[in-house]
DNA sequence: ATCTTAACGCAACATCCGTCGCTTTAAGGA
DNA sequence: TCCTTAAAGCGACGGATGTTGCGTTAAGAT
């Protein structure tokens, strides 16, 4: 759990630095605020998410969370960086049109309409412990609610770059086992062929709000197949 | 230019339906607001674009945007519909890879830091006569603030839904003369390979916000053209 | 020219949002 | 246990946002 505050960690430069206090109620106060921030983005949207319901949710007090966070945007950007060091890892199937593909489903799953209960973006695992919005009204997608917000506040568009980033990056591996299956030739650029395999999902469900279509995660992870043997990433 | 309140355009169900007045000082207030909204996007950004900076740069009162228009959403929707039926057609090089590279450049300018001033979206010829967002300072792009609005107003997202979905459409003949030519067989889904071949720079540029790469809109390119002449759009 | 009334202008009002100065609580070191 | 002070609570404020009722202007029909 990454704070606004120690996300540059130095321990204080001064010798006589003043002791931070972390310890108890700060802890207690900043457990209530994120779940807050989860809870109400599930139950109402991303819209419902001012500073003061979750003040209020969270029964701490205004200026206090303005204090600590400042914005919407620093909530989530905790949030977020909370999210983003979870122990995930991409499925390793066998075979790279797979491997894709199983991304792709998590990313449908993210994206969609009645879609996952985490920031599963890309990538499973977090706060499963929010119930399942499934069809939990005006809530919408938390995802999309948390992409929406990135728009609107720099530190949680920099809080979901890393997130990505990260999945990103751990996702290389796929490549990686493809090439020693001799499914690639080596020098390929994982990047480029995972933000192929995994661009029409955001396309298609984010952007293009199409009606979603079961077949699209396989046939995006196809594409990217054909361009990578095509050698279009080398 | 459509409005928002003949949308949808029934001449008023009743024999005696009220008459409405778009001449004159109605016209006028609705072209200098649009103008307004225009100005201020290129300007300063989507942050500024705020119904009472609008109102007055367009002098004109506030109350009267509100009435017309709701609110900031319904303002861009407005613009957008309007930036759609512009006479944009797709260039035609005579190759596939290059005419999608071509339609990925547009994309490409339009999305970047510095980007196109246009509601370039996907697309060009919109609103020149806004000048050149050029490093206009904290004025941001044009069509990223545009993106940014819909996922705060069901409004504008519908009118950006609808821009993208007539842009494709459009540029299904891109692949209609692939086949002609031969490079294609018949019976390629127009659409996925069009998403296939744009998705990659709305997630490096909008989404992931990575430093462009003059080398994405013709590597995007290709990559969809490998996968179309593998069959994955059949 | 005259009349009806849609659309705009105006001012007052209610809210919401973020900030500020001050007080109170309790974390953490001695 | 006591002391210092970081962090939380509290109330009040100023500014921005959106709404409402009413008066004024002018579009469009006769």
């Amino acid at each position: 759990m990454t704070s606004p505050e120690n996300a540059s960690d130095l321990p204080e430069s001064g010798p006589e630095a003043a002791r931070r206090r972390t310890g108890g109620r700060s802890a207690r106060v900043r457990a209530q605020v994120v779940e807050a921030v989860g809870t109400l983005l599930v139950e109402s949207g991303y819209d419902a998410l001012t500073v003061d319901a979750v003040a209020e949710r969270a029964g701490v007090h205004r200026t206090t969370v303005y204090r600590r966070w400042r914005d919407v945007g620093g909530l989530l950007a905790d949030v977020l960086d909370a999210a983003a060091d979870d122990g995930w890892r991409p499925a390793d199937t066998g075979s790279l049109e797979d491997d894709l593909t199983a991304l792709n489903q998590e990313v449908y799953e993210a994206l969609r309409p009645g879609g996952a209960d985490a920031a599963d973006g890309y990538g499973s695992g977090y706060g499963s412990g929010y119930g399942s919005g499934s069809g939990s009204g005006s809530g919408g997608n938390l995802t999309i609610a948390l992409i929406a917000a990135s728009f609107r506040s720099a530190q949680a568009a920099g809080a979901l770059t890393r997130f990505w980033e990260g999945r990103y990056a751990r996702s290389a591996q796929v490549s990686d086992r493809a090439v020693e299956r001799g499914e690639l030739r080596p020098g390929v650029d994982a990047r480029a062929l995972l933000v192929t395999a995994t661009a029409p999902l955001y396309q298609e469900l984010l952007l293009l709000r199409s009606t979603p279509d079961p077949e699209l995660p396989r046939r995006a992870a196809r594409a990217a197949c054909a361009a990578a043997r095509a050698g279009v990433f080398h």
